[in-house]
DNA sequence: AAAGTCCGCAACCGCAAGAGT
DNA sequence: AACTCTTGCGGTTGCGGACTT
């Protein structure tokens, strides 16, 4: 092969910048029922002109259902000062012990807050205080990093100045390592489940005994196929109603490549009735952007079999409408 | 009110590691 | 063993909103 690695996409045939909520709709309804074996091949199949790795990343640091939003706890911004003081930039592994959270996002919490606030407060220590012995100093001041020299300890750190500090500590996380396991974040796997939330497991589990009962699935998709006869909404997962939707890119989805990116998604097209299925996890999506529709909190456990039975289900798509809206409006 | 500056965050980039062939 | 491909990681960038002048 010739000397370097080929770009993992063609940079002109990809969409860049800030996701549109419709291309994170499609995403979400896209890993939601296939899940993400392949990072490379999902834009096609999913029908997104972005590359593989910016779905990736869009998915781990944002649309997940485990993301956890909001300002960090203070007890949150202790242990990444802590676990930072030990591994360094280590920012996955410092994320692993911090459920819902992901590495870039304490990545910018350190680089915005953490490493200012410690700055700050080390200056008015060495002000007041006599001067620390030299290992002590060493340890302390790993913990800040206001300039490039001290990056490259940084690397250093864990695996020697406190290597014995580490395993302590590792012993010490032991017990809490099975708890942050189940939504540990970068080092998620291909399967949806396994980064769902403790509150959102059964939802999870739902999709798997769906897939292995196609009987049920039917029942449950002509179920909703009626009821989605009585509801006067775009109930097609066409390339008119996300034109509709999507405005940001009516641009792009206004040539030619909407036909050839929609093609190469209809493929799925046969399974999109059981969206409804994933009115839940719109529903999540909203809290989680923040698009919730009033009255409509949490999913609960209520099952995706009791919500059938309910009068109330509101549609998914209404919930598309409606938190884009919002959105648009905002 | 307008212009300039700062700050936070989402997204991108390039590299490395690991798995598969 | 060599090569390819995919994923994951950490550093960096750039946009947009908040704040200041």
């Amino acid at each position: 092969m010739g000397k370097g690695r080929a770009p993992c996409c063609d940079k002109n045939q990809v969409k860049r910048g800030p996701w549109s909520p419709a291309e994170d709709l499609r995403l979400i309804n896209f890993i939601q029922n296939y899940g993400h074996d392949n990072w490379r091949a999902l834009p096609k199949q999913a029908g997104l002109l972005r590359c593989g790795k910016s779905c990736r990343l869009r998915w781990i640091n944002y649309l997940r259902p485990d993301v956890k939003r909001g300002n960090f706890t203070p007890d949150e911004e202790e242990t990444i000062i802590k676990l930072h003081k030990t591994w360094g930039n280590k920012w996955s592994k410092i994320a692993s012990r911090l459920p819902g959270r992901t590495d870039n996002e304490i990545k910018n919490v350190w680089n915005t807050h953490l490493k200012k606030r410690l700055l700050k407060t080390t200056t008015t220590k060495d002000c007041n205080e006599p001067k620390e012995s030299p290992t002590t100093s060493s340890s302390s001041s790993s913990s800040l990093r206001p300039s490039n020299e001290t990056q490259d300890l940084e690397t250093e750190r864990p695996n020697k100045t406190n290597s014995v500090n580490n395993d302590l500590f590792c012993l010490e996380q032991q017990t809490t390592s099975s708890l942050s396991s189940n939504t540990s974040n970068s080092n998620s796997s291909s399967q949806v489940d396994k980064v769902w939330p403790q509150n959102h497991l059964d939802f999870g589990e739902e999709v798997e005994k769906k897939k292995e009962n196609k009987q049920i699935r039917s029942e449950l998709e002509l179920e909703l196929e009626l009821e989605l006869e009585s509801i006067e909404i775009p109930l097609e997962w066409d390339k008119d109603f996300w034109n509709i939707l999507d405005l940001e890119d009516i641009d792009l989805f206004g040539s030619n490549e909407v036909d050839q990116y929609y093609c190469q998604a209809s493929n799925f097209e046969a399974e999109k009735r059981q969206e409804f299925e994933n009115d839940k996890w719109f529903k999540y999506l909203e809290n989680e952007l923040g698009l919730e529709a009033d009255g409509c909190t949490g999913l609960d456990d209520v099952t995706a079999a009791e919500r059938l039975l309910m009068d109330d289900v509101d549609p998914c798509m209404a919930y598309f409408a409606d938190g884009l809206t919002q959105q648009l409006q905002s």
